[in-house]
DNA sequence: AGGACTTTGTGCAGTCCTTCACAAGCGCGT
DNA sequence: ACGCGCTTGTGAAGGACTGCACAAAGTCCT
């Protein structure tokens, strides 16, 4: 109906999203010698349907090899490429309690693309400590980040700081926010926020769970 | 997703996956003796369109008022007992590296319904250690959990130990898992497992920037 | 009291995503 | 060389979700 034929010349997002998965999965694959795998398999490891895999893949092109499967160190490639790993992009964290601390010594970040490349925090009482080998500034310092554009921004502060952060964060130059904070932040509309909210999470685990346990045997009668 | 093959006579999982934001929207909002609210006002603070506000809503039964709105504080109870909050429902935390501890200390858990009913880790020297109040149990202290059916087990171990803390966790009778490690594991079909990845959330980030920067002036062209 | 204004609840059309089903393609054994 | 079995890639059907547009229903002002 907006006849601009932006022919989503692009991947869906649910595909995007499942990405990730396949790619841990085919590095864990790799580390165990594992040279070819089939969409059955990597189905099965990521808890999808396989059918799913295959046109998931198919949005890369075709990298496939029929009767056989798919090429572990190839499709890691492909997959890489696709996402936009193949070069490694800036991290800051902002807030480091225990969350930021686990953020910053996590060794999946360096390895999946990621470089910690600043670590940022309000209290005073924090400032300038050494956290996985960097040190940590004040706040304001946010302001002269190089490379801003480059960089992802992860909230890792209380739900009461995450708004006065992310507009700190984007004041700096920064457009892509990983919110770790459980509060909602508003962001100009170039800026591409994602949220990871273990209270969420859980409630959703609950809303299943009571279900459950409330509707023991509803399969049985009409 | 869900492994409910019943007849989805319920809300979306769309909305569900929803429901906890506007809850905390209203949590701020009662926080702030706000009294009443619209969709509109939900819509911008937690970032969806009006529309999509009404509807979620409407699956909860008819709780607005036309022309006014929605009450905060009986909104509140309905999307509570909807999600199953109106009890708390007990969590084990496996693994208390810095993630587990901060989780172990997230003031968010209890006030949304939760209580953090047992710490556990598989490290003897960080066992007896006293986190927020709790003391660390051995791993194999999993096998007594009393109330495991009622249990949300919370896995924030290194991604190897993953798999292994999954299947101690069926075992004790645990039937809904968060799992924070980065690494997919595989259970049996009754159990409810729901994924929070930081790495992942970064790899879709770092799509959407790169294609971004990409594809610079794609409207413009013919 | 009545009309204007506001905001909800919802039928509908469109879009996106999932799943099925099957032809196409590749390697292997005979 | 040739068919057989395996696995991919994909058209098409079906389902789920979104956003629109508007009627219904309540409040407030005059």
């Amino acid at each position: 109906m907006p006849a601009t034929d932006l022919p989503r010349r692009g991947i869906p997002d649910a595909t995007v999203a499942r990405l990730p998965a396949y790619l841990r999965v085919l590095g864990i694959m790799a580390e165990a010698g594992v040279r070819s795998t089939s969409s059955l398999e990597l189905a099965q490891a990521v808890g999808v349907h396989p059918a799913k895999v295959r046109k998931d893949l198919s949005h890369l092109g075709s990298h496939g090899v029929r009767g056989v499967g798919y090429d572990v160190a190839h499709l890691t490639v492909e997959i890489s490429r696709e996402l936009g790993l193949t070069r490694d992009w800036p991290v800051v964290i902002v807030g480091l309690g225990n969350l930021g601390r686990a953020l910053a010594g996590h060794a999946g970040l360096s390895s999946r693309g990621f470089s910690v490349a600043g670590l940022f925090d309000a209290d005073p009482a924090v400032i300038g400590q050494s956290v996985s080998g960097l040190t940590i500034s004040p706040m304001s310092a946010i302001a002269d980040l190089p490379r801003a554009a480059d960089t992802v921004g992860v909230i890792a502060t209380p739900a009461a700081a995450a708004q006065v952060v992310a507009d700190q964060l984007v004041a700096a130059g920064i457009t892509s926010i990983l919110n770790c904070a459980p509060a909602a932040i508003v962001v100009p509309a170039p800026v591409d926020v994602r949220r990871v909210d273990i209270a969420s999470e859980l409630q959703i685990l609950a809303f299943h769970k009571q279900r459950r346990t409330a509707a023991p045997a509803l399969a049985v009668a009409p």
